[in-house]
DNA sequence: GCCAACGTTGGC
DNA sequence: GCCAACGTTGGC
């Protein structure tokens, strides 16, 4: 990591970037994850995410697919405010106060990598072959990532970077 | 836009 | 509690 030890456990998070990209993370610096709406997901946030963990900000359903950059869990996990408005696209009428469904984490930006990881590239790497997002129908829209995947990510983020790098013309 | 893989809902 | 029907995700 830049300037540090990498500590804590790592995540992939996934938005599309239609609705919120890393471009729009790193603009604001910081933002709430919410709109949550799978069980699954919902109880990574509320009981697994930790203060500075660290996450790939993936972008999904566009072309093409992929890691875009890192995010940190900034804070511990909040009720999601969107399900008690009325008016929100999340709104969950079986949600109260008092026993709230979903959840939501305060994520701030960490770093935009100079080009997309594609999806496609992730697959083609053996040591990727058991990373969530690589498997056939992995829908999960946050996933817990191996330490091991997480660097290779890192590092073709880095890689991708260079080759890039030395093309351009002195 | 298609559609396979997932998730959720609701009748029974 | 099963499971068919429906809805959604997301790569292609």
């Amino acid at each position: 990591m830049p300037g540090g030890v990498m500590t804590g456990r790592f995540w992939l998070l996934k938005s599309e970037p239609s609705t919120y990209s890393i471009a729009d993370l790193e603009r604001d610096g910081h933002t709430a994850w919410d709109g949550v709406r799978n069980y699954r997901a919902r109880n990574l946030i509320r009981d697994q995410l930790a203060v500075d963990d660290l996450a790939i900000f993936y972008h999904s359903s566009v072309e093409p697919p992929g890691a875009a950059g890192l995010l940190r869990i900034a804070a511990r996990p909040v009720p999601d405010r969107s399900q008690f408005d009325a008016r929100s696209p999340f709104f969950d009428p079986r949600a109260t106060r008092d026993a709230p469904r979903w959840w939501s984490v305060e994520v701030a930006f960490v770093e935009r990598f100079a080009t997309i990881v594609p999806l496609g590239i992730l697959k083609e790497h053996p040591e990727l072959s058991g990373m969530m997002v690589t498997q056939r129908g992995a829908r999960l829209s946050i996933q817990p990532v191996e330490p091991s995947h997480f660097r290779v990510v890192l590092r073709l983020a880095r890689a991708r970077l260079h080759a890039r790098t030395r093309r351009i013309p002195v």
